[in-house]
DNA sequence: GTATAAATGATATATAATAACATGACAAGA
DNA sequence: TCTTGTCATGTTATTATATATCATTTATAC
């Protein structure tokens, strides 16, 4: 995110490296400028998210966790899990019951993505404020809605490419 | 569902028997015509689905199958839900790990969901093939879109009307 | 009627998420 | 310095959701 990709954290080949570095780097300047305390487990389950740059199920999270030599229970990876997607830095894979770090954070946006089936790799893209056709059911129905989950399954280009692995 | 109703099985009171009855008949039909085999469970699962007229998750569904003197092993339940679920009788509410008849079947539809967060009543509408500014994303990208999911949580018009229960 | 495929029964287990309570780190104020 | 409050973490246990596997039965095709 150092050098600003023309590509929103897709399905292209980048500096991975930088990625990863520059997201954590901007994490802290944000978590030091809004008061949110990055600790050591929450900075390791973001960098993971970041370096995988795919949805890892939270148990793999606490896998990987493990490893790093971090505590193994269930509330370490969910809590920290929580804060991470409560501002902003993750979001949550409905469809994969998994965990994906964010792609824009900084901007409040109400996130849409792109899942392939083949091998979990995750693509955020930008979705409007609320969508054409479900807003106007939404608005004739008197539905009020507060948060959208917009995902999309299929695969991803370089799968296409490459049918047999 | 017999006397086409000018909603969608949305949030709006109606004939909630008739609409019952009628969905069970016309899921009956279609399976006839398309040789699909509407086994007891499968069609008690239905049946409950459609007669609570909610999200129902897998094991509430195994309570009620239990009830009805049926297994009461999950894959009972599962099985069943796969059965309606591929062959569009119900859908999956991935933000509740939960089951929903869907409100108009027959048609070829990529559906969207209005969630209350109150009452868990579940709203189904029309979404069009692939949405607007995902569309555009995935089409960008590469990515070949197969299937999505597009759920709105908020609150409903009669819980918005009556905020204490 | 027999072969085949589809569905069910049953047991076990995997995966996801939360409850509840104790402990530790740290800052603000008496 | 001591105490108190808050936030974060450690730990154990439990609940909820979902799938794998294999045996058995039932339906349909030939």
């Amino acid at each position: 995110m150092t050098s600003s990709p023309a590509t929103p954290l897709g399905f292209e080949a980048h500096d991975h490296a930088a990625c990863v570095s520059g997201a954590l780097e901007a994490a802290e300047a944000r978590c030091a400028a809004d008061g949110l305390r990055l600790t050591p487990v929450r900075r390791k389950v973001l960098e993971l998210l970041l370096r995988e740059h795919r949805a890892l199920g939270a148990y793999a999270i606490l896998d990987l966790l493990r490893d790093a030599g971090f505590g193994s229970q269930p509330p370490v990876a969910y809590r920290a899990l929580d804060f991470l997607a409560e501002h902003g830095f993750v979001h949550k894979i409905e469809r994969l019951n998994a965990f994906v770090a964010c792609a824009h954070p900084n901007e409040r946006h109400s996130p849409a993505f792109m899942i392939c089936r083949l091998c979990d790799a995750v693509a955020e893209a930008q979705s409007g404020p609320t969508r054409g056709a479900l807003g106007a059911a939404a608005q004739a129905a008197g539905f009020e809605i507060e948060k959208t989950v917009l995902e999309a399954e299929g695969v991803c280009p370089a799968c296409k490419d490459k049918p047999r692995v």
